[in-house]
DNA sequence: ATGTAC
């Protein structure tokens, strides 16, 4: 039961799904499913995820399947890399199956430059885009807010920013929901999380989050990576991974408390507290939603700042060659929220909230959700990998609407922790290591660099092969890293 | 992820 180390009887459905039976543990609604190749598997068991997939199956009005990435590994009582969709009227929200850092995310920005421009640049370009990007962790960001001003963040998302001058409206229409998820209420948001936010935005934070400029190395998909302006061999890009902050991070941990007092009132058997949560039509679980929104809508607007943030880095270093204007945003995707859609279940249409914890949106080509652009070639799914190897970009597929809610993985998943990683390379080698791999780095903290080692992480490109072979989402291009800023 | 634990 719970957390035991009980072996979990998988069941092989082809070469890149496996299969949780519900008869393995009581109280599972549904099985679960987890999509990985033979080594990957072999890494997921050693971690005990499965374990989490299984519990997460037990969820009240869970449906289809509790549904596992192949970057899952251990989380707060949920995976991270997890998928779990609950029925909209009859079923429950677990601030746990969303993550701490809400609306945690990705965005790509393209240029107009290639290698060859920026070579001898690098030093000068990595000394500006640290400079312009404030991190570290508790770190104040770009603009502090008065309290009139973090509301209405909380309630436009990136648009705030484009209005208050960061950036162009051009950049809402490739950003998942256009930069703001609707029904969010200050209201339902603690005046602590206000305080921790209003100093924040415009801020990359520590851990995992990083801004980092990378070329085109591989091209998958000639016209969809042409679709993107990413086209190009060679190409400089810039992708920027951060959440909500502090911000995020205080409203979960009011929700999850919540959520946790509220437990014994509702009579659902959880067999883990770390899943506790609330019915989707009550009162807390309809404000955990409204809370949740202001989250997500202020990591919309953290990342146009920092992306701003990278526009003006890059001119000051290339003058017009890298005007703002030059540099657009290819998409922007968040990958921890929950969000309620409509899919086909059992061969019935049903309004679901879909969990995405560590797992990326991957919506087919013809959805109605995508903006114009990309229409024909299906959403660009942002997947960075680690520091030293290698991200891609892929683009949804139509399998991600028929097995996965519309989800694919988030990342490379890490594949030691944080203190495991520490103990295995010093804060010089690594450094010695990036150098040696042409990496240039500007870090805040070095010693909470070696918890984000290389070796710490899985190999991205096994985890992009899994989820391109299930066919959730089709590989693009493969990007390499030149310079990485981060906390 | 995180003012890196209550």
């Amino acid at each position: 039961m719970g957390n035991s180390k009980e072996k979990i009887p998988l069941q092989r459905i082809d070469p890149f799904l496996w299969r949780i039976p519900a008869s393995y543990q009581e109280g599972m609604r549904v099985p679960g499913v987890v999509y990985a190749d033979d080594e990957l598997i072999q890494q997921i068991l050693d971690d005990n995820a499965l374990q989490q997939v299984a519990n997460v199956a037990t969820l009240p009005g869970i449906v289809g399947y509790s549904l596992g990435m192949p970057d899952i590994h251990w989380g707060y009582g949920f995976p991270v890399g997890g998928v779990a969709a609950t029925d909209a009227e009859t079923g429950v929200v677990s601030p746990g199956g969303i993550g701490f850092d809400i609306n945690c995310g990705v965005r790509l920005m393209a240029t107009e430059l290639v290698r060859d421009q920026i070579r001898g640049q690098v030093e000068k370009l990595a000394d500006a885009l640290f400079k312009a990007l404030p991190s570290g962790v508790g770190g104040a960001g770009m603009r502090e807010l008065t309290t009139h001003e973090m509301r209405d963040v909380m309630v436009q998302g990136a648009a705030w920013a484009v209005e208050d001058g960061y950036g162009f409206e051009e950049d809402l229409e490739v950003t998942e929901e256009h930069g703001c998820l609707a029904g969010a209420d200050p209201d339902k948001v603690s005046p602590m999380a206000m305080q921790r936010g209003r100093k924040q935005l415009g801020s990359l934070g520590s851990g995992n989050h990083f801004a980092e400029v990378q070329y085109v190395e591989h091209i998958y998909d000639q016209a969809a990576a042409e679709a993107m302006g990413i086209g190009q061999v060679g190409q400089i890009v810039v992708t920027i991974h951060c959440g909500s902050r502090g911000f995020g991070h205080q409203i979960a941990e009011d929700y999850i408390k919540l959520a946790e007092v509220k437990q014994a009132g509702y009579g659902f058997k959880l067999v883990d507290r770390q899943l506790a949560c609330l019915p989707l039509q009550s009162d807390e679980g309809k404000a955990y939603l409204a809370a949740m929104a202001c989250g997500a809508n202020f990591a919309w607007a953290n990342r146009q700042l920092l992306m701003h943030g990278v526009r003006l880095a890059f001119s000051s270093v290339f003058g017009r060659k890298a005007r703002a204007k030059e540099m657009p945003l290819v998409y922007d995707v968040c990958h921890n929220i929950a969000k309620i859609e409509e899919y086909e279940v059992d061969g019935q249409k049903r309004w679901v909230c879909v969990h995405r914890k560590g797992a990326t949106r991957a919506f087919p080509p013809q959805h109605p959700a995508l903006p114009e652009r990309y229409r024909s070639i299906g959403q660009p799914v942002l997947i960075p990998g680690d520091m030293g190897r290698y991200s891609f970009v892929l683009a949804g597929a139509q399998g991600s609407m028929e097995q996965s809610f519309g989800s694919c993985c988030h990342g490379a998943g890490r594949r030691q922790s944080r203190t495991a990683a520490k103990k295995s390379i010093s804060p010089r080698d690594l450094l010695d290591q990036l150098a040696a791999r042409g990496v240039t780095i500007r870090v805040h903290s070095k010693s909470l660099l070696t918890e984000e080692a290389p070796t710490a992480y899985k190999d991205a490109q096994k985890i992009v092969d899994v989820v391109h072979n299930a066919g959730l989402a089709q590989l693009v291009v493969r990007l390499k890293p030149v310079i990485v800023v981060k906390g």
